[in-house]
Parts: structure tokens; C-alpha cells; sequence
DNA sequence: CATAGATCCTGTATGC
DNA sequence: TGCATACAGGATCTAT
């Protein structure tokens, strides 16, 4: 359910909570909570007792914690899928209704809990490697592109790329290896401010026009991000369990038949990836086969 | 290789 | 009320 501004807002809200603490205990609630670490929950809970958190780094959906002690040039690696959440908990607050890991720390602090409806997210340990600009990534983020708000985010790159493809604009936009971050809400939101079909293929589009849907990308994620990110659903809660409230500056995801912000036309909802899309049949035409759906 | 579609899971909302 | 179906903000695997 995440997308990046929702992602940055649980990554910021961790690191006070986070780094440099050394954890103590690792309890695995759910083996599936930890499918994408080689080796098990024993093995997971093992590389981690007795390491540090170094701090709480991230790149699109993805955050990871590099690890020091015994675990240096590993780290924690989290992704929330569609209903994870990390929270701050005391270790005496009872146990939600889906708690997946539990992380102890040495100090008496609060843990940190993983707690995934769905178990569509998971945790890992694995290694880092070099990001090829001097610094480092967890091996199983290495295949995802910069994020939209990476100052290294190659803009040229990103147009040529999204233009090379016979694919429509809307699986470009949600394909992480070309740019991370974008999920369904922020790909809609950004199609109509740029005032593009999400079913046009990458090739069919200008340049300039895959510039101005990059700039509209980076609007919509930085309004969400001031806003503290999106959340209209009771499965996405900040560290503290507080709601976000982007939800109210939505101008078409979610809003099927109900009048476009800019023409008055009624938002259309189409299937599309197993979701839906939605968009404004008036403000962003197909042009290429003059079709609306 | 690129691409479109299916799939993992659990819960809630809706309609008959 | 009971039951069936659709849908949920993601990532990845599988046929073609």
C-alpha cells in the first residue's frame, strides 16, 4: 500500500528509534514474514542478536538498516508490501492482531514490530553491495532504480528509457527498475496533472512530455511527503499509530464518477493490473487510437 | 529479450 | 442472516 512518501514518512519516523541501538531478540511470529531471507527465521533472528542498527536508510519502498558488530556489511532490510506497517511499541503493549517480528534492544527502549496484514512485506538480512556511486545498497534492493527524490536520479536517462518502451506509460510509471517510488495512487495522480492517458505507450510520448509527467511525479510525492503521506485506509499507520491524511488532496484516485477538479467531467475507474485506474475521460485523452479505455 | 497476465495472502465491503 | 464476489496503495513469476 505504500508508496514512497508514505515509506520516507515510517523511515524518518524510525531512525530516533532505530540508530545505534544494538538488538537483543528477534521473535518471528510468521515464517512468511521472513520468506526473503535466506535461511530461515532461526537464521534471520541469529545474524541479528547482538547487532547494531546503524541508521535508516531508504530507495523507493525499500528501507534497510545497516548493520555493525558482528553483522557489519549486512543489513536489516524491510518492505511493507501492501499492509505493513513498523511501529514503536513498549514491549508490555499487547500484541496486535497480526504481529509478524518483534525486535528487542538492549537498552530498555521500546522494540520495533512489523506488523503485516496481508504478509505481502517481509524482512531480510542479506549483504550489501556497491551502488556503483560510492556507496552501498542491500543485494535485494540492488535491481531497483534511484527514487524520484534522489538528487542522483538520472532525469535524461529516465526519458530516454520511458520512450524506448512499447509499453503503456502506466507500467512504465509503476516499473521500479526505471524509477522507484510510484505505486498506483501517485501514478494516477500524476497522469492527470500532466494530462496523459496512462495507456499510451512510452513511445508514443515527447520528450517534453515525459519531462512534465516527471515533474508532476515529483509534485504529487513532495505535497504527500509535506503532508505526512497518504492514508485512507485503517492498515496504514505512521511509527506512533497516527493516521496520514493526504487522502483529502486526491484528485482522482479513488473518485469514479465524480466530477474532475479541472473540467467537471465524471472520473472514469478501469481495471488494469488486477486494481484500477482512474482518470479524467476529457483531460487525458489516447491520442494515438482515440480510445477511452 | 520484452510483455501481459496471474499469483501470493487476509480482510472488508457490497450485493443477492 | 448467510453466502458469494469484488477489491485493496506491491512485487514477482510464468507463459507467450
Amino acid at each position: 500500500m505504500p508508496e514512497l512518501p508514505e515509506v520516507e514518512v515510517v523511515r524518518a519516523g524510525l531512525a530516533p528509534w532505530t540508530t545505534a541501538r544494538r538488538l537483543s531478540g528477534v521473535q518471528v511470529l510468521h515464517p512468511r514474514a521472513v520468506r526473503r531471507h535466506d535461511g530461515g527465521a532461526a537464521d534471520f533472528g541469529a545474524r541479528l542478536v547482538g547487532c547494531t542498527l546503524r541508521c535508516a536508510s531508504r530507495r523507493g519502498k525499500y528501507l534497510w538498516f545497516p548493520l555493525g558488530g558482528p553483522g557489519t556489511g549486512q543489513a536489516l532490510v524491510g518492505h511493507l508490501g501492501m499492509s505493513g506497517q513498523l511501529l514503536v511499541a513498549t514491549a508490555e503493549a499487547p500484541a496486535e492482531r497480526h504481529l509478524r517480528v518483534r525486535l528487542d534492544f538492549d537498552d530498555a527502549g521500546p522494540q520495533i514490530r512489523f506488523v503485516d496484514q496481508r504478509t505481502f512485506g517481509g524482512l531480510a538480512v542479506c549483504d550489501l553491495v556497491p551502488d556503483g556511486d560510492g556507496g552501498h545498497v542491500p543485494q535485494q534492493v540492488a535491481h531497483i532504480a534511484r527514487d524520484l527524490l534522489d538528487p542522483r536520479f538520472d532525469d535524461a536517462e529516465f526519458v530516454r528509457r520511458v520512450r524506448g518502451k512499447d509499453v503503456e506509460i502506466k507500467r512504465i510509471l509503476l516499473d521500479q527498475t526505471i524509477a522507484s517510488g510510484v505505486g498506483n495512487i501517485y501514478a494516477d495522480e500524476a497522469l492527470w496533472s500532466a494530462r496523459v492517458h496512462g495507456a499510451r505507450p512510452g513511445r508514443t510520448l515527447s520528450a517534453a512530455v515525459v519531462r512534465g509527467l516527471l515533474g508532476h511525479l515529483r509534485d504529487v510525492m513532495a505535497a504527500a511527503l509535506a503532508e505526512g503521506g497518504t492514508s485512507f485506509d485503517a492498515l496504514y499507520v505512521d511509527v506512533n499509530g497516527a493516521r496520514g491524511y493526504f487522502d483529502r488532496s486526491l484528485a482522482v484516485y479513488g473518485r469514479a464518477d465524480l466530477p474532475c477538479p479541472r473540467c467537471a467531467t465524471a472520473i472514469r475507474r478501469s481495471a488494469f493490473m488486477n486494481r484500477s485506474s482512474y482518470w479524467c475521460p476529457r483531460c487525458q485523452r489516447n491520442r494515438r487510437r482515440d480510445l477511452n479505455g
